[in-house]
Formats: structure tokens, C-alpha cells, sequence
DNA sequence: AAAACGGGGGC
DNA sequence: GCCCCAGTTTT
């Protein structure tokens, strides 16, 4: 496996990459970022962003979208995949959130992944935005990145993956590393046909070497 | 561990 | 057309 100062080596090339990482869901208030995230599950953020102003233009707050008609909340996010479990999930959270929290997104992880439709995922994306709440949330970019660089090992579990990571990486920069990684997944380390033969970090990367190997061949 | 949910986008 | 997408929930 790839050892802690050769992880966070490949990190620093990423970083340099995408020197100014965020996440790229639009959202004005932490409440609407919630929102965004969790239409996001299996959606691009193209898609997640095409739709929310609308959504947020009918219901801006947790009060109002939990007062909302859920058939109008589905006509609003016909578009985002998983449409019909992502309007009933936000509405029940914006229910939640209204009543039980007094209308503010909950702190913690273990809060957040409460609200229906909220997983570790979710939970642990919004905490390290929202309240920097040190979280490293491994997506599948964040799992294809960890295996292909063998940061962990390839048959590593989710759970592994974000175990090792936290191992490799200052808690300072969990956050940051998530949004690094993603982008580096998105753009250039893609799922079927990643860049290798431009990439920086290919001394790195032992599944990259074994690609171009093969292509050579 | 695997299936179900699911429309949109890249190739 | 097929595969993948800032996953969660149920089996």
C-alpha cells in the first residue's frame, strides 16, 4: 500500500491541480446545501444545480418545505434522478429540521444521519462544509482515487477506505483532501478512461502504470 | 453483500 | 445503447 508520506505526496500534486477545491453544488443558506446534497446522491451536480433554484425559489426555508405539497416537490426535481424518495426525504427532513431542531441544520454527523435520507455520506459532506467538523466522506470518486493510487487496498470496505485516509492525512486537511479528490475523480482520474498519460501523479500510482503498460502492448 | 431506486450525461 | 453519477435504504 502506499505509504503515509507518498499519500500525502500524491495529495499535494492533486492540490496543485485544483488549487481552489469546493464543493460545486450552488446553495445560499446551510439549510439549501443540505438540500443540494441530498438531491445529489446518484445525480450529477449539473443536473442537482439545474433544478434547485426553482426549489428553492418555491420553498427557501426548512419552515416552507416542510408546509409543501410533496407532488409539487416532485414536479420541482422531475429531472435528479430518484426523484420520488428525494421528495419525500427532504420534506420529512425539512420537517425535522423545523420542528425539532427550531429551523437550524443539525452540527453533528451523528444528528444529520437521523434526518431521513441522510447517510454517512451526506452527513459527513454537510458537517465538513457547514461546521468544519473534521470528515472525510468517500464517495466513489473518493473509493476509485484511494484503490487505484493503493492508498488501501483494492478490496478494501468503504469503512476501510475512510479508516486508512483518516490514517494518511492530518485531520486539518480531511476536508479539504475530499473536495481535492473529488474534482481529480471528476475531471482527471475519471472512471473508464482516466488520463494517465497526462497525470502528475503517475509515479506514483501503481494502477496507472499497469494501464499504460498495457496500452503499450 | 446485493438489489432497488431512476433520470440525465458521456461516449 | 450501455455505463456511471458528491448514495440511502431495504432485504
Amino acid at each position: 500500500m502506499l505509504s503515509k508520506k507518498k499519500t500525502l505526496e500524491a495529495l499535494e500534486l492533486m492540490k496543485e491541480m485544483y488549487p481552489d477545491a469546493e464543493g460545486e453544488l450552488r446553495a445560499e443558506t446551510p439549510f439549501q446545501y443540505l438540500v443540494a446534497v441530498m438531491l445529489s446522491a446518484q445525480a450529477t451536480d449539473a443536473s442537482v444545480n439545474k433544478a434547485t433554484p426553482n426549489l428553492f425559489e418555491a420553498y427557501s426555508t426548512p419552515h416552507a418545505l416542510a408546509q409543501a405539497d410533496e407532488a409539487d416537490i416532485r414536479d420541482l426535481i422531475r429531472t435528479i434522478g430518484l426523484y420520488k424518495t428525494k421528495a419525500k426525504n427532504i420534506k420529512k427532513t425539512a420537517q425535522e429540521i423545523d420542528t425539532t431542531y427550531q429551523g437550524q441544520v443539525p452540527t453533528t454527523i451523528k444528528e444529520l444521519m437521523k434526518l431521513p435520507g441522510v447517510g454517512q455520506k451526506t452527513a459527513n459532506v454537510v458537517a465538513g462544509d457547514l461546521f468544519n467538523v473534521p470528515a472525510i466522506a468517500v464517495d466513489t470518486h473518493v473509493e476509485r482515487i484511494s484503490k487505484r493510487l493503493r492508498i488501501c487496498k483494492k478490496s478494501a470496505t468503504l469503512q476501510e477506505v475512510e479508516t486508512e485516509l483518516m490514517k494518511k492525512i492530518p485531520k486539518e486537511e480531511w476536508v479539504l483532501a475530499h473536495h481535492t479528490m473529488i474534482l481529480f475523480g471528476r475531471y482527471h482520474c475519471v472512471a473508464r478512461s482516466p488520463k494517465c498519460t497526462t497525470c502528475p501523479l503517475i509515479e506514483l500510482c501503481l494502477e496507472g502504470q499497469q494501464r499504460l503498460k498495457k496500452q503499450a502492448n
